[in-house]
RNA sequence: GUGGCUAUAGCUCAGCAUGGCAGAGCACCAGAUUGUGGAUCUGGCUGUCGCGGGUUCAAAUCCCGCUAGCCACCCCA
């Protein structure tokens, strides 16, 4: 028989294993709690979609075209698996007459997305979101509402310490002016520019702005801002969302230069990044106003602001800055019988479970180095079993910390473990 | 998608330049010892050396291809 190769993951996915759970489970708690607190209600949408769906909001983007996850189901219909959550959620709105019910609607949505991109650390090609849309109103206080729930998440998660960075990129009435002082400006330096950024300047201006080329960087200090070519509305809504995270005790900075890559946001875009990092890639999450996505995705023109942040980013940082040492316990009780005592052990295990998590240690093996698994499994409490105290239906009860032991009977073991 | 670095035991890695018995630490298993305990000592197990091909008497080592991971870029909806 030729050997066959084992099977492994699939390039750029990964395992989530049993140590990096707690931290997982905590995020995702601390994001229904906040969210709920904030009066959000949990949306789940399916992971695949028309691709025209997901296309639409983004049509000549690099990344839409080479990032999404497109295939042809058995029905011949042109699916893709999401890349990010807002344009389903954005559907499912319409779709279940949400827009019909009190406005606007605040939906979070926790899942898996995926983009087949290169793969690096802290970028897979399946990776988890924590979503977070407010679909229906065009307030500014939404947007600032979005940054503090966004906020008080990653404070809940132990991830407060942050830098914020905010900035507007304008409407469909103001942007289109605003690009094309932006190209007046550039095009005479067109040359000097890096060859991305050349490509960049007719296609997508805006990106010129926070290109990390060494070669452009000198020259978007005399850029014209759009900060200073807003129209009345955006400038209004501008000045709001910066008073309102002002009264809120929201620190944040502005940054001239964030942009978003897609042409369906409008006035307000913001990043979160722990506060000692500078690197774009380090960000724990952003998001923005998008008052054109409804209509760009064929639904009447709604307002709409949202955040998303990568859970995988998320709990790597949690791990990372966690001092407490080891895992949590898997049990507090550990049952050892110390020879063939197979179904008496299983019957204490079953006794000390109804008051505290029970593992036995059925392997055979030498009695007292077993005294090792007590301590890596966590357990507070080692039940020492021998046949001759096994017959009389008693165990010896050590308890690990205090190094107490004493005889006790099965039928007792509950009320001294409780 | 582009460029670069890497891949050897469950984990971290040495060995590779200059081809010649597959290694260390940790972990794991067993034994001894410590008052039945985390320490210490002794012994042991664990390898398609990422995969495939080539060169060679001989390849972990040199060459080519592939796969995967990482770094930077790109992208970041």
């Amino acid at each position: 028989m030729p050997r066959t190769d084992p099977i492994k993951a699939v390039r750029g996915v990964r395992d989530i294993l049993p140590r990096e759970i707690p931290y997982w489970r905590e995020a995702e708690k601390a994001a229904r709690d906040v969210a709920q607190r904030f009066g959000y209600d949990e949306i789940v949408t399916p992971i695949i979609e028309h691709a025209e769906l997901i296309e639409r909001a983004g049509e000549d983007t690099d990344a839409f075209a080479k990032e999404l996850y497109k295939f042809e189901d058995r029905g011949g219909r042109k699916l893709a698996l999401r890349p990010e959550a807002t344009a389903g959620v954005v559907r499912a709105y319409f779709e279940h007459g949400l827009n019909q019910g009190p406005q606007p609607s605040r939906l979070y949505l926790i899942g898996p997305m995926f983009r087949y991109d290169r793969p690096q650390k802290g970028r897979y090609r399946q990776f988890f979101q924590l979503d977070l849309e407010v679909i229906g109103s065009a307030s500014a206080a939404l947007d600032a509402e979005v940054i503090e729930v966004a906020r008080n998440w990653l404070r809940q998660v132990r991830l407060g310490d942050l830098r914020i960075e905010l900035n507007t990129i304008g409407d469909s009435r103001c942007r289109p002016a605003y690009l094309e002082l932006l190209k007046d400006y550039y095009r005479p330096l067109k040359l000097k520019l890096s060859p991305d950024s050349q490509q960049r300047l007719e296609r997508n201006p805006l990106r010129l702005l926070d290109s990390k080329s060494e070669q452009d960087v000198p020259f978007r200090s005399n850029a014209p801002r759009i900060t200073d070519h807003l129209c009345a509305d955006c400038a209004a809504h501008w000045a709001l969302v910066r008073r309102l995270l002002d009264s809120a005790g929201i620190e944040y900075v502005l940054n001239p230069y964030l942009v978003r890559g897609l042409d369906y946001y409008t006035r307000t875009v913001f990043e979160l990044f722990p506060s000692g990092s500078s690197g774009q890639q380090d960000a724990l999450g952003g998001g923005g106003r998008y008052d054109g996505l409804a209509e760009a995705e064929g639904w009447p023109a709604t307002s709409a602001v949202g955040f998303a942040s990568g859970l995988d980013r998320v709990t790597e940082l949690m791990e990372a800055g966690d001092k407490r040492v080891g895992g949590q316990p898997a049990a507090d009780v550990l049952v050892l019988p110390d020879g063939d005592l197979v179904m008496e052990a299983a019957e204490v295990a079953r006794i000390c479970r109804t008051v505290r998590s029970t593992v036995v240690d059925y392997e055979s093996g030498k009695f007292t180095s077993k005294w090792r698994l007590a301590e890596k499994v966590g357990a507070r409490w080692v039940v020492l079993m021998r046949p001759a105290e096994a017959a009389k239906r008693t165990a010896r009860l050590r308890e690990v910390a205090s190094r107490t032991d004493m005889a006790v009977s099965w039928e007792d073991l509950p009320g001294k473990l409780a």
